[in-house]
DNA sequence: TTCATTTCTTGTCCTAGTTCAATGCGAGCG
DNA sequence: CGCTCGCATTGAACTAGGACAAGAAATGAA
């Protein structure tokens, strides 16, 4: 049941089995169907969860009660909602959608404070993942500003083989950072070569 | 002389005094003029810099040859160039250049090594810095996705105030992924309220 | 001071992508 | 089994922003 997380979190950092054990203790598993917003309870919580299997969408909604999807996480990744607006408290949220029905590990602020307390090496695992999904983000800006809508969705279906069978497509126009209405228009032009 | 970078790096974490002498000892001091890239000597280098003073931008060179600015730095922020494209070892190369004559903290990757192992609680600061630049991408991401272009001007005369009276701004319609002409016109039309 | 180079502005034309329909189409549900 | 209802497609009209070009202003070197 832990190995898979087990061999993530062990991809940059090499742990003992007696860390591994802590670090699987403080883990909590948790189910969750399809279409459920993962729900702050009361408090900014900034949890990170670890998707063991389904696909869950992160995303924001504008001023203008506009939805942009920031991250879609598979088996495998991370997702979390590290706190976004630095400069001012403002009113814009995050929210994680369930797209199909999964399994998780969760953990609390709390619980992380625990773990790096109790195994400091964690840290430094944290801190490479922090790098690493800083990098993919940047990726995605400069992808964004530098490329054509079709460029984006080209490459989007190389980097992601799968999640355009498993997600509708007005989701991915919505991560692509462009209307439904013209994804659709590239496809129809890409299927006719 | 480290007032400055030890103040910043105490933000998130609190240090001992030894640790931080441990810290200074292991920064190298360096001048840099005006409008000079910083080469990476040969092989792939991700460096981190703290900027004392001056004022450097970072980009990249997408496929037509066009710039896109990720990040202007000025005085009490780091700027690193994390290897950037992840899934593919592509040409896409970061290029950090001064904009005007700076001063830095720098450090190489080995000697961020030995600052974590002799002093592991640096490993936690930096976590911490790593995710606060993670929030300010996904806010830029988001900025750039779902606003107009006058939005994200007016948005950036506010956050970096100081910076349209020191840089070109041609460089700003960089940042903001915009065209010089038609950053020029959004000023005209502003200013004639 | 002068000349040169870079930066900024302004106008015209152009296009990638949006918005707003209308229509078709599955898939889940009672 | 029929009926929604959300999703995808297509088309037509519109617009934010880009590309190009040419002049004005500013900077800077000699």
């Amino acid at each position: 049941m832990y190995s898979q997380i087990n061999t993530n979190i062990s991809r940059y950092v090499t742990f003992e089995k007696k860390e591994l054990e802590i670090f699987n203790s403080l883990l909590e598993y948790r189910t969750v169907s399809k279409k459920t917003i993962l729900v702050h309870k009361g408090e900014m919580c900034n949890f990170e969860a670890f998707v063991i299997k389904g696909c869950v969408r992160k995303y924001y909604i504008d001023a203008n009660g506009f939805e942009v999807i920031l991250q879609f996480a598979i088996e495998n990744a991370w997702v979390s909602d590290i706190s976004f607006s630095i400069y001012e408290e403002k009113v814009s949220r995050v929210y994680i959608e369930t797209l199909e029905d999964c399994e998780f590990f969760m953990f609390s602020p709390e619980t992380k404070e625990e773990l790096f307390v109790r195994a400091p090496k964690f840290e430094r695992a944290f801190r490479i993942l922090m790098q690493r999904s800083l990098a993919v983000t940047q990726e995605r800006l400069f992808n964004t500003i530098s490329k054509t809508a079709t460029e984006k969705y080209l490459e989007f279906l190389d980097h992601y083989p799968t999640l355009s069978q498993r997600v509708a497509q007005h989701y991915i126009a919505s991560y692509l950072g462009i209307s439904a209405e013209f994804l659709s228009k590239i496809r129809t032009k890409i299927s006719k070569h």
